[in-house]
DNA sequence: CTATCGATGTAATCGATGCTCACATCCTCC
DNA sequence: GGAGGATGTGAGCATCGATTACATCGATAG
């Protein structure tokens, strides 16, 4: 009997990229596909819910396929998160490069898109937040940069700057940590009540460091 | 052959609760010492480290006992959760009281008290915020009555309690987890420098509502 | 005292999942 | 057109959560 029979499972055809077509065997750009694939099933049922066996299939691919391309489920999850985070961080930059350049503006407008990121992308912004999975310490927050700026400018008040960027810090992720995990009082948060929250927040904050 | 053969495996003795000897068969506390052990073992390798199997093997019980007290995984955890919430809750209540009682004295004191507690446990810390695990809408925070109590006595700045209060929250709260997963410039931190963080955090906030 | 019954623990087993290994197939490049 | 590396397959192992039928114990009623 030849190694491939004549129907071996009735199998979606899979996407090619390098060449036309000739479609079997070789998936083509597996790699990438299982990235897809598992921020799809993340942002569905969670992380938890990430099972490498459920993506082989839905690629029509073996289950020990996707180990040719990551060393274990945890590389995956890694390259997952790497691939979030850079979404995650344009849509901080876009944010800010809308906005008016004075700092409370600034400082608003990241805030505002940080959360609103959690509240649209709960499950990816738990990953991407996920302890081992990603290196956000050398983040360039635009939010540094805006506070840092502004206090070169003279415009916020004379108190330490390390001080206040871990306050904001501290503030926006805890309010973007706080909604996802659905651990406020009134239940689910709509995104408008998000950035009532948000800008509340951002506001109390200015109070602390804009001079009166 | 009788049903109990005479060696039937080497087991260390369990520790009896009701009656005073005759040690083998039942445990005497089975559902409490789940709850410890797992206590235990997710303050060495975190919740993911759990496995009910090694939990039973621990106790010298079988693997299937650990389902007569629990009706799954979740549920167990679900207990341990309840656990690490009520002693959380009595930390933070004995800094309150132990604290001067004005506004910001009570305020930095419970801030400090949780953000001391998530540094001490992290494993815990994460387990009781562990969305779906422990309902904390309801938790009478501490932090929340010492900011009532001062704005009804006239003593913190005319804006909005709730704003004050969500951003106190988010800000302690932000800060525990930043700590707790490591997300920091600087690589892990110190209790002492936690607390210099917390005190920091504390002041900006405070710069915002206290009036000046 | 003893028969009974509910509570608790056991043994055996299933199904899902992560992962490995030997082998098959295909593409590329000499 | 042949060799070799890259990629995918199939079979299978180990671990773990969970279930089921059965065993054992302790308390209690008669």
């Amino acid at each position: 009997m030849p190694a491939r029979p004549a129907a071996p499972k009735a199998r979606p055809p899979r996407p090619r990229v390098r060449k036309k077509a000739a479609a079997t065997y070789h998936h083509g750009d597996l790699r990438q596909a299982l990235v897809d694939a598992a921020l799809a099933a993340i942002a569905e049922g969670g992380l938890e819910a990430l099972n490498l066996r459920d993506l082989a299939r839905r690629l029509g691919v073996s289950p020990a396929a996707p180990y040719r391309h990551f060393a274990d489920k945890e590389a995956l999850v890694r390259a997952v998160a790497a691939d979030i985070a850079q979404r995650y961080a344009a849509v901080l930059a876009q944010a800010a490069a809308e906005a008016p350049p004075d700092p409370l503006s600034q400082f608003r407008a990241t805030g505002v898109a940080a959360v609103r990121f959690a509240v649209r992308h709960p499950a990816h912004f738990r990953v991407v937040y996920t302890p081992g999975l990603h290196d956000h310490r050398g983040d360039d927050d635009p939010t540094r940069a805006a506070l840092t700026a502004a206090q070169a400018a003279g415009v916020i008040a004379p108190i330490p700057v390390d001080a206040i960027m871990l306050t904001a810090q501290c503030a926006i992720y805890g309010l973007s940590r706080l909604i996802v995990d659905d651990q406020l009082p009134g239940g689910a948060v709509t995104p408008a009540q998000a950035d009532a929250m948000t800008r509340a927040v951002t506001d109390v904050l200015g109070l602390g460091f804009l001079p009166r």
